[in-house]
DNA sequence: TTGACTAATGTAATAACATCACATATCGAG
DNA sequence: CTCGATATGTGATGTTATTACATTAGTCAA
């Protein structure tokens, strides 16, 4: 069973500021943000990134070394696809989706090639949709 | 059509570099394996980088920092497909695979969602077979 | 050949991202 | 209360990447 995670101080600190930001943070750019509340040191935001990596309530972004919230509400217990992102290069904004198929066919290889998967990362660069047309 | 590229001194160095290499590296192990052919900062290994990853000699690995030689004598002029990385976490190999299903999903979505994307990574990180068994 | 342009290179400094090591505090179970 | 586990505070350090500026080498036209 997937509980509610009893989050801590600097964990809901740093998962509350992800959540307001439009797009994605690097773990300084938290950092600064939470000077007022106390924060000093880079690793006070690692830490808590980390467990709210664990509890899949955050993404790292590893194409641009950032970090956003999670975007569904899930229930990670069940529906154990790879998800994906789309980063726009002009706007920052990232979209994020699940696809059956790409998660089946990476199975595939992985089972095949008897590779044991622990993460998958699949990040989309490119310029979305408003910024492309503006 | 794609012309063998002259690469300069620099860019062959590193390129070798890459080659000789088991698995992937990373900027600076490439500089300390180049100090004795004269290299001493890190720029010179970054700009040699970049050209290489244009041409498509190169792949970066986002999620660890490193970098690999590519590992098809591809024809990079057909064959658009998106490039996957398996990565072991163990010994450091790198698989690399296309996968024509996987290519042409990320293209629906993106097609559906009006992105234009200009690089996709993929990477699955694990342990590979042969680490697997040991 | 000269001059002017472009690409490649050399170098130091700095920025950006991440972790180590060690001390202190907080909290629940027994 | 006391022990152990988890969380936190803090400084130093390690790792990855870029900026800024000077110099060198190659190309081509007049």
């Amino acid at each position: 069973m997937t509980t509610a995670h009893e989050l801590t101080k600097n964990q809901t600190l740093v998962f509350n500021t992800l959540s307001r930001a439009e797009g994605p943070l690097s773990a300084y750019t938290i950092l600064d943000q939470l000077r007022g509340d106390g924060f000093r040191a880079p690793l006070q935001v690692y830490r808590a990134l980390e467990k709210l990596l664990d509890y899949g309530m955050v993404h790292r972004l590893e194409s641009i070394n950032a970090f956003v919230a999670c975007a569904h509400p899930h229930n990670h217990s069940h529906n154990h696809g790879m998800i994906a992102f789309a980063i726009c290069e002009k706007c920052g904004q990232v979209s994020e989706f699940s696809d059956d198929i790409i998660t089946q066919r990476v199975r595939e290889w992985t089972t095949q090639n008897g590779f044991k998967q622990t993460k998958t990362t699949i990040e989309i660069r490119g310029v979305c949709a408003a910024c492309g047309t503006a």
